[in-house]
DNA sequence: TAAAAATACTCCATAGGTATTTTAT
DNA sequence: ATAAAATACCTATGGAGTATTTTTA
């Protein structure tokens, strides 16, 4: 089984056509036709009825197109984790935090995060809380850790809307 | 994401040794280094600690491996069931049964499958029950319908053992 | 005749193998 | 000294593209 295959596979069932799939996955039309073919081939059997100049799934490529739905959502699943897991060895972050809770709660943390992730840089801001927030407005901070106050509450509407 | 490579890197991290998996897959062990020194590239992280002459999962490839794990089970499944299909395209059949149910049941159910799969060749042989018990015995059937009579357990437990 | 798939052909990238070197036990 | 992984080098298979032909609505 071959996933790049098997994606192309799923795009044709998808568009019931070679040429759009092969416009959708930026590849020829032939290359389609043949990786189709090879599919066929593996398998020993058909997938798509070629009915006049539409195509259709036959019974055997129905049950693949549901299975093939299954194993592209896991493997995007794994790339993505994958993808989380780089970040992770040679990312770095930016932790902003209110004087307060910077100076007394986040040392610990920090230090304890670059033990277990030695690939991050990590910076950590401690500013009063106004300023803080005014660098999460301006999307200077990865992560902002302030103190729950009513005011604030407006604040963050603002942002996020 | 390279089908290959992940069944590769999923032996080594099971045998824990380049060598081993080269053995186990039947490929040459530079083979298995370069695809997962491609698959590190790739993801842009370490799968496995080279520490001595030894390796080890790091985090990022246990991670992998559990994934892994569950992708290749789906796919060999997906495998399976095409093999199912496959007979059901261009497979043959040979069904036993008695002379009373295969004169007045069988002819519909075969007709009805002959139809349903048209690729698939069938034969229905038609014998008194004990002749086709012993043709069971021999493995001559694929399939055998008889009435439930008694004795027959006794058969059929013999077929079993 | 127009649109879609199949075929033919050429080319290049990738994956594999063998041989060898490096590294650590 | 040995066993395992990395590196170097070569080869070949397969997969891609362009151009063209076939087929049918």
């Amino acid at each position: 089984m071959d996933f790049y295959q098997l994606k192309t596979f799923y795009h044709v069932a998808k568009q019931k056509s070679f040429t759009r799939a092969a416009n959708e996955l930026s590849i020829s039309q032939p290359a389609v036709s043949r990786q189709i073919e090879s599919m066929e081939q593996k398998f020993g059997l058909t997938l798509f009825h070629r009915v006049g100049r539409e195509i259709k799934l036959t019974d055997s490529g129905l049950v693949l197109f549901e299975m093939a739905e299954k194993i592209l959502s896991l493997v995007g699943k794994t790339e993505s984790v994958m993808e989380g897991m780089k970040n992770l060895e040679s990312g770095s972050i930016v932790v902003g935090a209110s004087t307060t809770i910077g100076n007394y709660l986040m040392a610990p943390i920090v230090i304890n995060f670059m033990k277990k992730y030695p690939g991050v840089s990590i910076k950590l801001e401690i500013q009063p809380t106004d300023e803080i927030l005014i660098k999460v407005k301006n999307n200077l901070l990865d992560i902002a850790i302030i103190p729950e106050v009513p005011v604030i509450t407006s604040v963050i509407n603002e942002i996020l809307l």
